[in-house]
DNA sequence: TCGTTTCAGTAAATCGTTTTAGTAATGTTA
DNA sequence: TAACATTACTAAAACGATTTACTGAAACGA
């Protein structure tokens, strides 16, 4: 008859079974024949635990460590009030811009011990409000919100990267935009562009107004206007090129001239080129584009793109750094403050002087 | 004198302080004049809970929603025993592939009710080893291993995507790799092509000898021999097109000629095509090249990429409800089964007659 | 020898839930 | 009217750690 209790028999019984369920606190405390109390103290090397003579510590040590204890997370963090554990609100995981971030969040998380969730919440509102609630649920200890319009009135720590949080306390991290739109305008002003097309981000993208409002102003520095029917805009939230596609058609549409485009990000200049091809335009011969972000991508691509790149992963592992500061020291939440950080232009192939 | 208790002093300092820190069960119930006990029974609508009148019912649900309580998942996943999180193992959080990936895995959980930790671990043992061991400490009640060679003996549940995981008990999603190498043969072959090199995925890829072997197999099958020095690999775990251009580099340093070069993804085949153009040679006038996987960019690149798109959103879904399956039933865990999905061929820009 | 440290630990409370095993009070049935 | 069922609850244990407040024994100092 079949043994219920121990389906996985083996000769080592015993061993699988105890790796089974893992072991806990008490049983690895009866098995060395101490309560639960010291052996906890010394493994966590309590102050307390300096009574307990060396010979006892390294018995438990070495039992722990051949048992394969390890303590359980969640009686952990119900004790101690503490999760190690923050919540992160993005967009989509999808696309460059996310993995990038992400990957700069990743890396100081895992330095400082700490570990993350993701909510990506596709702009949808009501995902925004249910991550929140999960997170708060989950008890995160802080919140890190990329690219989210956010009005949650939570308690947490909040670290807001390109998302323009004005409320009290907050803490943001942004670009220099004002820098970005000269670098961007300087360099196709060098090249003899005049007439100069936008396309904006999705009205939902926190970014979108700023970008482009930087943009118009730094063009103006060079008595350049730009003009209303060269302003096109992204719509939707498919995260492929597909968007830039659109509104570079829409452009071309309008009938007004432009030898120079700004596109929101490299994703939708990707798709912009393929528009501006369709159409019978060269790029950069006869249109020239600058992208933003430089994703992987931007470098291989036919032509290279021309970028405004953000240090993403800085931008992302900064964030952490200052969210971790925040439930660390308890600073002082009525302190706003903002981080700036300074894009820097890469060009490439898909820029060039402007056809005379 | 500051208030030490309650730095966020305002008119309203009450509602401020309960919002601070979460309302227990406890309090919920003594501003109920209830015990706990009666409270959770109902707010969980546990049969014992029949016999709690409708009116009191309702006085509890009403003061529970105007409070804002929200149960202490810890304290609930200490009691319970489930976690409702699952880890999911992947190499890396960028590129295409991980968050299409990704994007299915995130769908079908939250549909499900379930969540997930993210361990993306570069490749490296030490990583994979240490998210594991993370993830039993978090007490996850199941384990989605994606693209990732995974030697874990773990009691959890496991599910593989693109992992080709043996042991038993072990679920595996994989691609069908035949049918996927004979689409992309037979369509060069339809070319004409004869000369076919490869360009074989990273040693550390789950997928890399299998997608290689069904080529050269594939090829067999219509009496092509790919000859050896046309068989070139990815290095390095840089995610982005960089590993491809320097493999297709070598492949051109060979000497062989080759007039079609099917790739280990779309990424590298991004790359391939810049190596490609900086060596003189037009795709696909002097070489065709396919792809894998079908990402975002594979439309929009010039020349837009042929490629075999792997239903990859789908692979996600389909490991999650593989996996919460196997953690609800508790479906008899030696039982090894392999779910095979299809690929599709996407025809585009980069592939045409092979010059004669 | 008495009082005080130090040593080597342990008992019990605690975190916030869920759940088992009750208990009074009332109503119903034989 | 005694036995039983139902109603409307509650006390206390449990989950697996951490931590506070002890205890009994040995060592030490005066």
């Amino acid at each position: 008859m079949a043994d219920f209790k121990n389906p996985n028999n083996t000769k080592n019984g015993l061993n699988q079974v105890t790796k089974r369920k893992s072991l806990t606190l008490k049983e690895l405390a009866s098995e060395l024949k101490l309560s639960p109390t010291t052996v906890s103290l010394v493994l966590n090397s309590a102050p307390t635990a300096n009574s307990i003579p060396k010979e006892t510590q390294n018995r438990i040590f070495d039992t722990a460590r051949r048992l394969n204890y390890r303590p359980n997370y969640i009686a952990r963090s119900l004790r101690a009030q503490r999760t190690h554990t923050i919540g992160v609100l993005i967009p989509e995981l999808s696309g460059g811009y996310a993995s990038m971030v992400l990957s700069g969040v990743e890396e100081k998380l895992l330095e400082k011990d700490f570990y993350y969730f993701i909510g990506s919440h596709r702009h949808q509102p009501a995902f925004i409000e249910r991550y929140t609630r999960f997170f708060m649920e989950r008890c995160v200890e802080g919140i890190l919100s990329i690219d989210t319009p956010e009005k949650h009135q939570t308690f947490l720590p909040i670290v807001s990267i390109s998302g323009h949080d004005d409320s009290k306390g907050a803490t943001n991290i942004v670009l220099n935009h004002k820098s970005a739109a000269i670098m961007a305008v300087e360099h196709l002003v060098n090249f003899g562009h005049t007439k100069i097309a936008i396309i904006k981000g999705q009205e939902f993208s926190s970014d979108t107004e700023v970008r482009c409002l930087s943009i118009i102003e730094a063009a103006a520095k060079f008595e350049i206007q730009i003009k209303n029917n060269l302003v096109s805009q992204l719509i939707g939230n498919d995260p492929s090129p597909q968007t830039g596609y659109l509104a570079a058609k829409k452009l071309l549409e309008s009938g007004e001239k432009f030898t120079a485009l700004v596109s929101f990000n490299d994703m939708s200049a990707i798709g912009a080129i393929r528009a501006l091809k369709e159409a019978g335009l060269e790029v950069p011969e006869d249109v020239s584009i600058i992208g933003f972000d430089d994703i992987y991508e931007a470098k291989f691509h036919n032509p290279s793109l021309t970028t405004i790149r953000q240090p993403l992963k800085e931008m992302g592992s900064l964030g952490v750094q200052h969210l971790l500061d925040k439930i660390h020291n308890n600073i002082d939440e009525n302190i706003s403050r903002t981080v700036t950080v300074e894009p820097e232009l890469i060009v490439r192939q898909s820029t060039a002087k402007a056809k005379s």
